[in-house]
DNA sequence: GACTTTAGTTTCAGTTGGCTACTAATTGCC
DNA sequence: GGCAATTAGTAGCCAACTGAAACTAAAGTC
C-alpha cells in the first residue's frame, strides 16, 4: 500500500527519481525527502514535452536548490514495485552537488544525509546503490571530481575527492603519475598552507588533447 | 507527423523499443522492421504490470523468433522526438543473437540488416548508436561473445567473435595471454580441421573463479 | 618436396602501477 | 633556537602487462 494508492490519486505511467550526492564532511552524501517515518527519493511526475534531463534539472531545483554539475540518467526502473507514487516505472537519474552548493535553500522536507544511513527501501534503495556504482564508473569518463572542486585546488584534496567518491584509498604517488601523464591539470604560482605541513601548490583543471589508446580486451571484469 | 499520429490511435506514454544485434557472414546485423519506405526498430507498447525486461524478451521472441542470449536495458530516450509511435519515451533494450538463432522465424515485416545500412533516422538511429556501444563496453564485463558461439570453439572463433563485436583487430598473442590468465576456458581434447592450416584446439566456456584486482584510477578516457 | 595457410608459442622491449623510501617545507612544543 | 610532528612532493625499484615480431607446428595445395 503506497503513498499514492492510499490518497486514490492515479499514479503517473513514470516518474523521474532523482539520486543527488554531495560529499560532506568527508561522508558521501544523499538528498532525501521525508515523509513522517519513511525516507525517499527526490521525484516528480513527467511534463509532457518536456525533456527527461530538463525534467530533472528542475527536479534538482526544486529540492536541492541548486543545479547539479554533472548529472547522467541510469536507466528505468520497474523493479522491485515499491515507489513512493506507485509509478509502475521510474526513469532514475543521478547527479552530484559540490560541498557549498549543499548550502542552497532546501526543497520542503529535504535533507542531506550520509549514504550509510540513507534508510530507503524498495525501489529506492535499489536505484541508489545503481547511482553510486554508476558515479564511480563515469569518475573515470567525465571530469566530475573536479566538478565538485573550487577552479584551483591542491592535488592532495583532488586525491581525497576520488577517495570520497570511491569509497577506498588511493597511492599517492601513482595517483599523481597517472595526473601527469594525461594532462589535465596544470599548476598555478600559488601555494596553500593549511595549518602543519609543507605548503601545497594549487592546480586547476586544464585538460589537453592526447592520442586515445586503448585496443586490446580486459578479461579480469568478466566474472563467471 | 509519425505513423501513430497519421493513424490517429493515441501514443502510449512510453514504448519499449529493442536493439537487436546479430554476427551473420562476418559483419554485425541489426533486427529491423520495414514500414513500406521506412525503417524501425522492433518496439512495443508496455503491458501494465508487466516486468520491463520481460516485455522486451516478448518482443525478441515475437519479432526475432528467439529469445537473445544476452540483453540489458539502456535506459530510456525522450530526444529526439521523431518516433515511429509517437510515443514521447522509448525504454531502450540491446539484445545479441547467435548467428545461428537469426535462422529463427521472423515476425512480420522483420529483417537482418548489416548495421551499415540500417536506414534509420530519429531517435532509432540515436538508440542503435548508444546500443552499439553499450554492447562493446558490457564485452568486458559479460560473457556475451560465448553466449554467440557454440559450446566448444576454437580462439581464432573466439578472437573473431570479438573483432566483430568491437569493430577492430585484436592481437593474436595478446589476446590469448589475457584469456589464459583470466582462467575463462578450459581446452577440451578435441581438434578441428578447418580446410587449410593446422587444426585447432577446442575450448570451452568454463570461467573460474579469480580475485578481484583494481586500485588506481584512470584519466586516460577523461577528456576535456 | 616446396609453398601456402592457419594455429600456437616465445622473446623482447617499452609501459604501467604499486610500494618503499626518500627530500622539502611548514607548525607546534620544549 | 632546535627538534618532533605533519603534510607535500619526488625518486627508484620491481613485478606485471602489452604490442610487435619472429619463431615453431601441422595441415593442405601444387
Amino acid at each position: 500500500m503506497t503513498a499514492a494508492v492510499r490518497r486514490g490519486t492515479t499514479p503517473p505511467p513514470y516518474s523521474i527519481d532523482l539520486v543527488l550526492l554531495a560529499p560532506r564532511e568527508g561522508a558521501l552524501h544523499v538528498l532525501i525527502e521525508s515523509d513522517g517515518r519513511t525516507a525517499h527519493l527526490p521525484w516528480g511526475a513527467p511534463k509532457s514535452g518536456e525533456a527527461l534531463l530538463t525534467s530533472s534539472r528542475q527536479l534538482a531545483k526544486r529540492t536541492a536548490g541548486t543545479e547539479p554539475g554533472w548529472m547522467e540518467q541510469l536507466h528505468a526502473f520497474g523493479d522491485p514495485l515499491k515507489h513512493p507514487a506507485a509509478a509502475p516505472v521510474s526513469i532514475a537519474f543521478v547527479g552530484v552537488v559540490s560541498a557549498a552548493a549543499t548550502e542552497g535553500r532546501l526543497g520542503d522536507k529535504a535533507r542531506w544525509v550520509p549514504m550509510a544511513s540513507a534508510g530507503l527501501s524498495g525501489r529506492h534503495a535499489a536505484i541508489l546503490a545503481a547511482a553510486v556504482e554508476t558515479l564511480r564508473t563515469r569518475l573515470e569518463y567525465a571530469p566530475i571530481a573536479f566538478k565538485l572542486l573550487p577552479s584551483t585546488f591542491t592535488l592532495s584534496e583532488l586525491q581525497g575527492m576520488y577517495e570520497l567518491l570511491l569509497g577506498w584509498p588511493l597511492h599517492k604517488a601513482s595517483f599523481r603519475r597517472s595526473l601527469q601523464a594525461a594532462y589535465l591539470v596544470e599548476p598555478t604560482d600559488e601555494w596553500r598552507s593549511e595549518g602543519r605541513g609543507r605548503p601545497a601548490q594549487l592546480y586547476r583543471f586544464s585538460p589537453r588533447k592526447r592520442r586515445q589508446g586503448r585496443r586490446g580486451v580486459r578479461f579480469d571484469f568478466l566474472g563467471g
